[in-house]
DNA sequence: CCTTAATCCTGGAAGC
DNA sequence: TGCTTCCAGGATTAAG
């Protein structure tokens, strides 16, 4: 459930309390939420947090270089996957972390506050590479552009390549990044365009209006702090607010917003799917 | 090419 | 009330 705007969130928040932290220390409950070499130092121990980034639903912990700062190199990183129930929290200096059989990875920090990945349903994970490039070349690489970065152009580029379903695409992370299923629903709507047309129908015109409609909607989520449908919490721990603004996602007959029809539930590519038969087409 | 189903997994909700 | 069953979904993989 953590799409785009729930893991930015995330990104925001660890940026203000664990950037440039230094971590003192790390217990790994469960060894095999880490993919990739799992020591301790591979996890960071000893570094500084030095970037937190994000491309699409994915978030990268990049500590300082082993070979000191100014080698040119960059240091180990860690990419973060939240998948559906994963969490990514700060507890401050005093606030005790949860020690659960869901609590995975806690990172000690030199300020005393800890870093906590918790995920029950364990489909989110961690990933250790030795540098951002490996990161990027091996991972990375195998994904579309950030939806909040992505140009018209590519977009359809990536839409023009296939006859699947428009949301079959559009879910699709390797043609753009951090759309899923709940953001899919909105930004169709949001489009008036229907899920189970072709994605090689939509037309430059639609999917300049698809750019532009996925920018505004991923923007306003964010600044709502995300949805939350059970599980997903900020850094903070705090619940998103923007599931009380969907306009078809989860609302399987109740009236439409524009036009009263009630809303019409399917399945796309496996995937539950509200949209409006009579405005989008 | 495309879709479907299975896989990973837990817990909340619905059904009997 | 208590049991079973279903369902939710991100990503990958195999099968049809």
């Amino acid at each position: 459930m953590p799409e785009l705007p729930e893991v930015e969130n995330v990104r925001r928040g660890l940026a203000g309390t664990v950037l440039g932290r230094c971590v003192v220390g790390v217990t790994l409950q469960r060894l095999d939420v880490v993919h990739g070499p799992s020591r301790p130092a591979d996890l960071l121990r000893g570094r500084t947090i030095t970037r937190i980034d994000r491309l699409g639903k994915q978030l990268a912990l990049v500590g300082t270089p082993r070979q000191g700062p100014d080698d040119g190199r960059t240091g180990p990183c860690i990419c973060i996957h939240l998948g559906m129930t994963g969490s990514l929290r700060h507890y401050p200096s005093g606030v005790p972390a949860p020690q659960d059989i869901h609590t995975h990875v806690r990172w000690r920090l030199e300020n005393g506050g800890e870093l906590v990945f918790r995920d029950p349903r364990r489909f989110g994970g961690l990933w250790t590479y030795p540098s951002v490039e490996a990161l990027d070349n091996e991972r990375w690489s195998r994904l579309g552009q950030d939806a909040l970065a992505i140009t018209p152009r590519r977009l359809h580029a990536g839409l023009q390549r296939t006859r699947r379903p428009l949301k079959a695409a559009l879910l699709d992370q390797a043609v753009v990044a951090g759309l899923g299923n709940i953001y899919v629903d909105e930004l169709l709507f949001a489009c008036r365009l229907s899920p189970v047309c072709p994605a090689n129908a939509c037309q430059i015109s639609q999917t300049t209006l698809l750019v532009s409609r996925m920018r505004a909607l991923l923007k306003r989520a964010i600044r709502s702090g995300g949805s939350t449908l059970r599980d997903y919490v900020g850094a903070d721990g705090r619940a998103g607010g923007f599931q009380f603004r969907h306009k078809v996602y989860g609302r399987t007959g109740e009236s439409c917003i524009l036009c009263k029809d009630p809303l019409t539930r399917l399945q796309v590519a496996g995937r539950t799917t509200v949209y409006c038969t009579t405005c989008q087409v």
